[in-house]
This record gives C-alpha cells, structure tokens and sequence, in this order.
DNA sequence: CGTCGTAAGCTTACGTCGTAAGCAAGAGTG
DNA sequence: CACTCTTGCTTACGACGTAAGCTTACGACG
C-alpha cells in the first residue's frame, strides 16, 4: 500500500491547477486531471474548493500577484509605463489568463492591491479624483486589449515578414487593398509590423499627463 | 405528419446561432438546443456546418458585420471616433461576443473589410503606413479592452453611487485607502465613475494626431 | 483501552456537451 | 424503373462538472 501523502490543501490545490493551466491552457484544465496531478480523484477537490469558478478565480490572482506593484517613490509616468508593461510580461507567460481575467468580475485580493497602488501613484502625482479614475481604466483597457490581441494573433513575431509575404497575393485578389498594400510593406521590411506595446503606452502616457497639466493649472 | 419545412441552409443556421446567443449567451448555443431551435436534430446541423467552431467564428463575423463602416469622406477623427463608439455600441448590443471576438483568430470578411476601410481612412489623412497600423492597432486595442472590462463590470451603471456607498465601508477596512476614497467621491456624487469610452477614445486620436503633424511636417 | 466525532478521500451516478458513424427517405435524372 | 445525391435522423462514445452517500484513519475523551 502507497505511504501516506501529506494531505492537500487550498494553496496545493491552485498551486497545481496554475501548472496544469501553465503547462497546457484552460482545456487541460479539468477537475478529473487536476485531481489526477494531486494523486487524488476529482470529488476530492471539492473538500478544498467549492467548485470550479473558485479555482478559476484563484489561479488569476496568483497570476495578478506577479504582476509589480507600482512604486509611488518613483516617477509617476515611468512607475505607470513599467506597471503596464510588466502586466504585459506576466499576462504573456500565462497566456490562457487574459481570458479570463477580462471575462469574468474579477475581486480577489491581488488585484484590489494592484489597483489600490495605482490610484495611490497617481493621486500623488497629483491627478485628480476623476482623471486618476479615467486614467488607470485607460490604460487598462488598452493594456489588457492589446496583451489579449497578441495572443490572438496568428503569427509569431518572428515569422511575421515571411507569413505576411505569403499572405499579401490572398488579400490583394479579396478587394482589401489597403490591407494588401500594408502586408507588402511588411513583407519588403519597410515596417517592421508587430507593434509593439510601448507606443500606445506612451501614447496614453503623454495624453494624460497633459491633461493632468491643463488640470492642475488652468 | 408535419408539413415539409423549408430546408435549412448555412445562413438560417448562424442567424439562428445569433438569435440564440442575442437571447442567453453563449452558455445557451449548443448543437442541441440551435437544433431544437430550427426544428431539426443536433446532428442534422453538422450538413451546413463544420463544426461548432465554425458556428461561433461565422455569428461573430455577422456581429463585425453590423458595425459601420468608417467613410473616408469625413474627417479622419471624428470617422475614427465614431468608428470606435459603434464597435463599441454593437458590441454591447451582444454582450457575449466580445470574449469570443478576442479569444479566437478572426478572419471572416467583414472584420478584413472593416480593417481594409479604416487604413484607407488613416491613410487618406496622410498617415504613414507605420502610424496607420500603430493607430488601429492601439484604438482597437482599447476599444476591445474597454468594452469587454465593461461588460464585465458587475454594476449597472445606474446603481453606480449606491453600489459604492454601499461597499466603501469595506475596503476602507481592507487595506485599500484610495479605492476607499475614490469609492466615497462616487458615493457623494463627485465624481460620476462610469467613465464612458470617449475620454479615451479622444486621448489616443489627440495622441495620434500630434504624431502624424510630426511626422508629415519634421 | 474502547468509543466516537470529524475530516479526507473514494465511489457511483446523473445530466450535459460535441460529434463520429451509419441509416432512411425523398428528389431528381437517366 | 433504377440510380445517385441531398437532407435529416438514430445511436453511441468519451469527455465534462458535480450531487449524494460511503469508507477509512486519527485524535480526544471517558
């Protein structure tokens, strides 16, 4: 007979529902093979966890809690740039997250905290009650939009000239001409496509701290 | 013995899909239930379509389908304004799609003709082709980002004051001094919350304006 | 030492899902 | 008439989440 396995608990169990998502998205995620990675059945989950929204939430604030906190000693602009951009980092590693994250109301602690800093960095850096607000939803809807965008998206970043090359003749018959012509600038190198996150971050960046600027002195 | 009903075809089958997600999202668009909708078994459906994927990507394809087309005749930022708030509207109008529109490789062609259209506007404003796609790309991004964080808010926007009153006690007791605050200046009517998507949109067409005068004139 | 409550895990079972495989019944067409 | 083709139906399989009840082991207490 088996020795005896240290018994489970809520942390071990979303501990290995975060791998078992990690290693094979949401689809692998099920109760039967959670419980198979743990060594147990699946209704024994349910001693630890109330159900399977509850392993859901779970996991997505143990990815928020990756995320850095904003450090209010900093500068407020590039606190708020490396806060968008390290969200984007996490997001990535995880890529069945966004998801979920941005498909259901989403409360667990690491997320309050994370938003609580923000108001805090930006409220120090004197935006008001309401900019501050508008602010931080901004961002994060760009932030999230644009991370769930490129996870979406077909191509990998390396491949992106040699697919568009082989795409541009598809859309040029289809009647999309602008389309066509943009994936032929691509495809002779001319831009590289694939933008990257930094330029709508500092888009909205300098848009608000202008704001902020016609705020505070009118 | 019932009369002989009119055949199905790919069409009646997604409108229906449509109707039936439009009534009980996506929870409610099963093979089964779209059948018993149509008169028809479940199995009797996979003659007009692949599979269930194909269902999905063709409903969201209808959904891009009724967001308007930018005209390039008006000016380029009110036509990309007006862009952005109707996806927005229409998506709103079908709450369950936005999730799927994100979470899932889109290439029906509406959503090409949509894009086709608005690179024709950016670029008949003088845009460069870099900017052009960094513009989309970045409105998109928010606009997606916006709608989905939207509907996935748990609070209609009419309780909004309420609804914090009701919850500052909370956080203030949790370790969350400014979402505290900030919830209190909504409880008291000074501030509205419910930041709607103008505010943003407006920031990135500001944003992106600067940077095509920078560019057309270095 | 025996008893017994409680916690942890197990077993079985139900209803639902997407869909593979094959069948049946009609509509043209020769 | 025989034929193919189209359309829909039937049955069945292997997932899924989870309700309900059962077993087993252990610690507290008499």
């Amino acid at each position: 007979m088996p020795t005896s396995r240290a018994p489970l608990n809520t942390r071990r169990v979303l501990q290995a529902a975060l791998e078992l998502a990690d290693s094979g998205g949401t689809d692998k995620l099920t109760m039967r093979h959670l419980g198979r990675e743990l060594g147990v059945e699946a209704m024994s989950l349910y001693r630890h966890v109330a159900n399977k929204d509850a392993v859901l939430d779970g996991i997505i604030d143990l990815v928020v809690s990756e995320i850095d906190l904003p450090d209010s000693r900093e500068d407020w602009k590039s606190a708020m740039r490396r806060r968008g951009e390290t969200a984007h980092r996490v997001l990535t590693r995880h890529p069945w997250a966004p998801p979920l994250l941005m498909s259901r109301t989403n409360t667990g602690p690491a997320m309050l905290r994370y938003i609580d800093y923000t108001l805090g960095v930006l409220r120090g850096a004197g935006f008001s009650w309401r900019l501050a607000d508008h602010a931080w939803n901004t961002m994060d809807s760009f932030v999230y939009g644009y991370t769930l965008r490129r996870l979406t998206f077909p191509v990998a970043q390396a491949d992106y000239a040699e697919t568009a090359a082989a795409h541009a003749h598809l859309l040029a018959g289809g009647g999309f001409p602008h389309m066509a012509e943009l994936t032929r600038q691509v495809a002779e190198g001319r831009h590289p496509g694939d933008p990257d996150i930094t330029f709508g971050l500092d888009l909205i960046l300098d848009g608000l701290e202008r704001l902020r600027d016609a705020e505070t002195r009118p």
